[in-house]
DNA sequence: ATATCATATTGCGATATTGAAATATATGAG
DNA sequence: CTCATATATTTCAATATCGCAATATGATAT
């Protein structure tokens, strides 16, 4: 389109590339947008003047011309990410160059409420300002359960009380007059994942997030994976085991599950305060509860393998806590249970991100979705 | 983009859309193609001037200017669409407007070679032709085994003597000089189904190939998954039993499996010589092994529909023979196997295509990659 | 009848984007 | 020092595409 809707399109195209560091010269810049030198350019032009972009320098190559390297400029402006459960709510703030400039955790009382989640949200968010210059240009969301991300709502979530279709985003713009963006707790993380971990150079890749539950995130072509149900990727709830009958996946499968099989207490024990904490004391144990573990988990990777065929799965949550060598324990077991994949075992790494995944996912999708004004 | 290759495939868009029947008048075409509608207008213009569309009456809609409605012009060309492996080759004509004008079957000797196969593509691609008129535009190939689509090359097929690194698109382009497009079996598969089966008007579907082994082909945002490895949908290769060890699912699964299970004959007996027919007369039986077969497929579906939401799940091959039941069936036995699908059981259905898919699908291929001269 | 509304197509001036050529800056060979 | 080669950026006329207004056609209400 030649609209100048698609202008502003293109323009916040050629930010998201330099401010990923995919492109750091006018002439990559073009090639990274598909679009001809001469037209990037003049995009880049326009971007200096409206200060969103500057020139850092020069950069010699083996030959021609130097680079003038490009930049995205801190100071334009920031974006709120928050990412909450029924546990605790979290927020970033990313500045315009794509750096986490402040972490915000509040734990929720046991009794917390919607209205109480709302209001914890909202001043988290004035919160990430203070004694900050610049602007909030959006805000984004990664809330847990069912989701509305066109309308804004919050649809279900079983472990926060009254939590039924509430208006996330309406509330919120009581308060803020930005852009307010909602998704899904683990498809942030798929962003996150893009932006500030290992998949800045992938285009395809999973995310494996057992934590209450399990389910899991799928990137392909650059684009998340949704269904028709939205339950793209809601492998928890497979039954378990596999050719059995009855039980969720989940229930053997999800971090608290692992925690109780590896130190060894029944199901009706209560668990650790720092689940995380209490995981990474169990890292280095080793026996049958350690194998059954690992051998379910390969049980798993395999299936996903030859489905998806994906290069990287990348493990969040608790669970990474138990290390690398979780995570190659799973795949050469994977190879040893599925001889279709001896030559080609999944490369499953413990995601570089840590607990604020969620809220720097949720940064990420506001940085995507913003668009410069005129 | 402002240059002539891109108002080439802006054109061969427009044809697209017209040719599937989305797209009737300039105004539709206009949303269809995202465009506006004085430049939808102007490409059509161009296209009624080359020949390639026509204009046939008007529609009056509820209200309003009544629309002027737009075919392709049948006489404008043609496609070839070739479809082998080691027991046939399929080919089928199709002309300018999308309709199958003409199928041709020949089925190869038992000791047929690489040079024979090819040969025989030739051959039929040239009978395909005769006593019509029109220009051949495009060739498209749906090709057994591993293939290099880019390259145009078989790389390897293991019931073909000899059938490695088949220059298959360097050998055609001696006889006929049009383009000429190779892809994996099941993935023309996956675009029949899109131009002329149940996917028309889908986005998002999966193909179930049960043939000599099992594969799935998965079609989401309209495109066609693939992976690092190539092995996207591969699941014939899970084990199985699924918490077992050692033997592919594709042993107990794919078409030949299921006669034998069906038929009560051991895995020595000899196969029919037409697998369809025999399928055909046992589409009547129920009992132990009927149920069997019912229950291994679901626990597969099972699996992927809780991973891809799929609106649809398109059954192809020699077991669509077994009639509709057999879908229904298995789509209740999932819901029953995997509780969390009691509300959303997978939507199986017998593909309308037949023996001809994959040929059709080859010729679907070359349509889309099609685009006008100048 | 006639006004008004909803939709489809056409015409035209405005503009975003291109391709090609020009310019800028480096390395290395003779 | 000069020339050839390589890469990056800038300039600019050419044009594909857009938005908007005008026009066409018929449905419905008054």
């Amino acid at each position: 389109m030649r609209s100048p809707e698609e202008l502003r399109h293109n323009l916040s195209r050629a930010i998201l590339h330099v401010r990923s560091g995919h492109a750091t010269s006018r002439r990559v810049l073009a090639d990274a947008l598909r679009l001809s030198p001469s037209t990037t350019g003049y995009y880049v032009d326009q971007l200096i003047a409206s200060g969103h972009l500057a020139e850092s320098g020069l950069e010699q190559g083996r030959m021609g011309r130097p680079k003038r390297m490009l930049r995205t400029v801190p100071g334009a402006g920031w974006f709120a990410g928050i990412e909450f459960n029924a546990e605790r709510v979290q927020a970033v703030r990313v500045d315009f160059s794509g750096a986490q400039t402040r972490t915000l955790t509040h734990r929720l009382p046991e009794d917390a409420d919607t209205a109480s989640v709302l209001q914890e949200i909202a001043r988290l968010i004035t919160e990430l300002h203070e004694g900050r210059k610049g602007a909030l240009l959006g805000i984004g969301i990664g809330a847990p359960g069912l989701i509305d991300p066109a309308a804004g709502v919050g649809v279900h979530y079983a472990f926060l009380p009254g939590w039924r279709n509430v208006p996330v985003r309406a509330e919120l713009a009581k308060h803020f007059e930005v852009p307010i963006i909602l998704k899904n707790n683990l498809r942030v993380i798929a962003l996150a994942e893009r932006w500030f971990g290992g998949g800045r150079e992938l285009d395809d890749y999973v995310i494996l997030g057992p934590r209450r539950g399990f389910g899991i995130a799928v990137v392909k072509h650059g684009r998340l994976l949704d269904g028709q149900h939205h339950a793209t990727g809601e492998i928890g709830r497979w039954v378990w085991p596999l050719n059995g009958e009855g039980g969720e996946m989940q229930q053997a499968l999800c971090s608290a599950a692992v925690w109780r099989r590896l130190a060894g207490v029944t199901s009706t024990a209560p668990l650790p305060g720092d689940l995380r904490a209490a995981l990474q004391s169990l890292a280095q144990v080793d026996g049958e509860a350690w194998q059954g573990v690992v051998n379910d988990y390969a049980r798993v990777l395999g299936l996903l393998h030859l489905l998806l065929d994906a290069p990287a799965y990348f493990l969040h949550g608790p669970l990474t806590a138990l290390g690398r060598r979780f995570c190659t324990d799973i795949a050469l077991q994977t190879a040893r249970l599925m001889p279709a994949l001896k030559d080609m075992p999944p490369n499953i790494v413990a995601s570089s991100l840590g607990d604020d995944a969620g809220a720097l996912g949720a940064a990420s999708h506001a940085m995507e979705a913003w668009q410069p004004r005129s």
